[in-house]
DNA sequence: TACATAATTGAAAGCGCTTTGGATGCCACT
DNA sequence: AGTGGCATCCAAAGCGCTTTCAATTATGTA
């Protein structure tokens, strides 16, 4: 059933139709009724193509997901795709997700972008020197990125959280708290958040006159298995750190694993503070010892996100351009005094 | 740049240029050359909703993801949704995904079918009785089907796991090791994928005459949390179960939780085993006493799901209807023979 | 040389929708 | 009666591509 099969069967034009359904003012209100009764009968749909054609919009947000062979999934991808599509479903808006090489991000993005499928894009997974950016300004097309790209100019919307301050407020915890020797375990090196979060730490240090050993920081894939692995070399070190710093709750899952096997008390031996993405997966104050955490929902960023997207698009009244969440630190029992030793 | 504009530069025809680019053998091989030159120095691509109105092909299949607010994201989904990408990227497919609340999903599924936007189906998150399966008969659109329906005619294309025989091959080593006290936590009832492990487990245990107690089942949304609670329940009743078998890893985190928690010892108290999806988060051999499971990759049932969709969209080759793919059961150190009393 | 055949190319229709630029009829008002 | 304004409606063009059908040129054959 298509435009020009009802329009006939309600004996009526294409233009008139089309106008009704639209809820444009110029067609009577019985016509109008007649359109959607019948709509409601023979259940058509407009197509969506014809319609992206014609209008040159179609109501998707487009994404680029890393993928390929041997290349983990990430749940933090998951989380945020659930709070893009919670704001969405609201505005039937829907999403054109193209999987890509993680090597081939760029020229994926330019191709989604160019395919005409889609009205706006999200970019994620941001880098230093992000070379997406240059490619995306020269599009004419809204986009938001989640995250900054550290070294570059700040002049793109973006949606992130204070890496910076969040760890920098860990740190001076557990500074306060009497430690001195501490650790980082990081995501991978490249990425921004990553960066930033490194720089929190050690510039907090800094005030004190510490600093972090290059042996006492790790930069790896945020699974639990990296987290053990990084941990478990921490505590082997001739200074074994008291003080961890971990940037996810997922490498946290590995660590205290290693901590526990080790036979060390978390939050008494050793302490720890990790980022708290609000993974329904792992909530920290169900952990054995309830983590203490710098927090700021994934999720949350991901309906926002979708909020500034949909609302471009719509043309929906002007949005910020950039935002930075503060994020929050939550203290729970794995972070005490240093132990006296 | 579009088509018209590109075939102006070259001096051909649009019915030329688009000739060259889709690999039709009635165009000379140095003017093929020459398009695919200007391709290259103008970047033109195609645009996809004007092919897929013309061709009523895109190269795209869709999905369906359950979300709202207060809906949890769902590992399992991520997963899985990286294994189609891992085979979809390698054909040029990209996904439409709709977002829909949960208790919309027949209509969000027809929706995005004759919405134009896709060329094949995946369904998942089957139940007994499914009423999609119907909806989707009539579609005329390929569909593969992840998971079953209980209860309705397997008349469709699909490919699950035997979750029957997973539990019940699960059930069974635990019988052999002594134990007569079991307990399972099963995923959401409705959940096609649960009614069968649940069958599995009681065909097993009727064989001995034994059976399983309503107190002794847990149905639940697959986080940690919920595993924790069941576990909790389990250990507090009165004929307190030696044998557990678990429906997920990420289940079986929680539980062994409070497992620790109760100060009894996984593999000798009590003994699990867990269904593995092969979750890069959680790996059984990494837990501090490595999990018995029933394994089966969700992610290479993306991987070939995918196939089979793109395939038959493509038409290349005929695929099998119905695939049934066996589990593997992988002793580790959480399952021991009963403990003396 | 003449003609059939193959190799290339192009004009134009069509995919299903939106939207511009009229039509048409009706009423009020001078 | 004549004019303008308003409320409705429609024909047709256009979005960017594919594909049918036809035209043109090159090649081979008798």
């Amino acid at each position: 059933m298509n435009l020009k099969q009802l329009s006939e069967l309600l004996g009526l034009s294409q233009t008139t139709v089309s106008r009704a359904l639209n809820g444009y003012p110029e067609v009577n209100e019985t016509t109008r009724e007649r359109v959607l009764q019948a709509v409601k009968e023979t259940g058509y749909r407009p197509n969506k193509a014809a319609q992206r054609l014609a209008t040159g919009k179609a109501g998707s947000i487009g994404l680029v997901m890393p993928t390929a062979p041997g290349h983990q999934s990430d749940v933090h991808f998951g989380e945020f795709l659930a709070g893009l599509g919670e704001e969405a479903v609201r505005h039937d808006f829907h999403f054109v997700i193209m999987p890509a090489d993680p090597d081939d991000e760029v020229a994926a993005l330019r191709r989604l972008a160019i395919s005409g499928n889609v009205d706006a894009l999200f970019v994620a997974y941001m880098r230093g020197h992000d070379p997406r950016l240059a490619m995306l300004k020269s599009l004419s097309m809204p986009y938001v990125v989640h995250g900054r790209s550290f070294g570059s100019e700040p002049d793109y919307p973006y949606l992130d959280i204070d890496n910076e301050g969040a760890f920098y407020d860990a740190t001076r915890l557990l500074l306060q708290l009497g430690h001195t020797r501490f650790a980082l375990m990081n995501g991978p090196m490249h990425l921004d958040f990553a960066i930033r979060r490194k720089n929190g730490v050690i510039s907090a240090l800094a005030e004190r006159g510490l600093t972090l050993e290059e042996g006492c920081m790790s930069h790896a894939l945020m699974t639990d298995e990296q987290g053990l692995l990084a941990m478990e070399h921490f505590l082997q070190l001739p200074e074994r750190p008291t003080a961890i710093l971990c940037s996810s709750t997922v490498l946290a899952l590995g660590a205290i694993r290693a901590v526990n096997q080790a036979g060390l008390r978390l939050g008494e031996d050793i302490s720890l503070i990790a980022h708290d993405d609000v993974l329904p997966l792992l909530k920290p104050e169900s952990f054995s010892v309830p983590l203490t955490t710098t927090r700021s929902s994934l999720r949350a960023a991901g309906v926002r996100i979708a909020q500034r997207l949909i609302g471009t698009v719509k043309q929906a009244g002007p949005f910020p351009d950039q935002e930075l969440w503060k994020t929050e630190l939550i203290v729970r029992a794995s972070t005490g005094p240093v132990p006296q030793t």
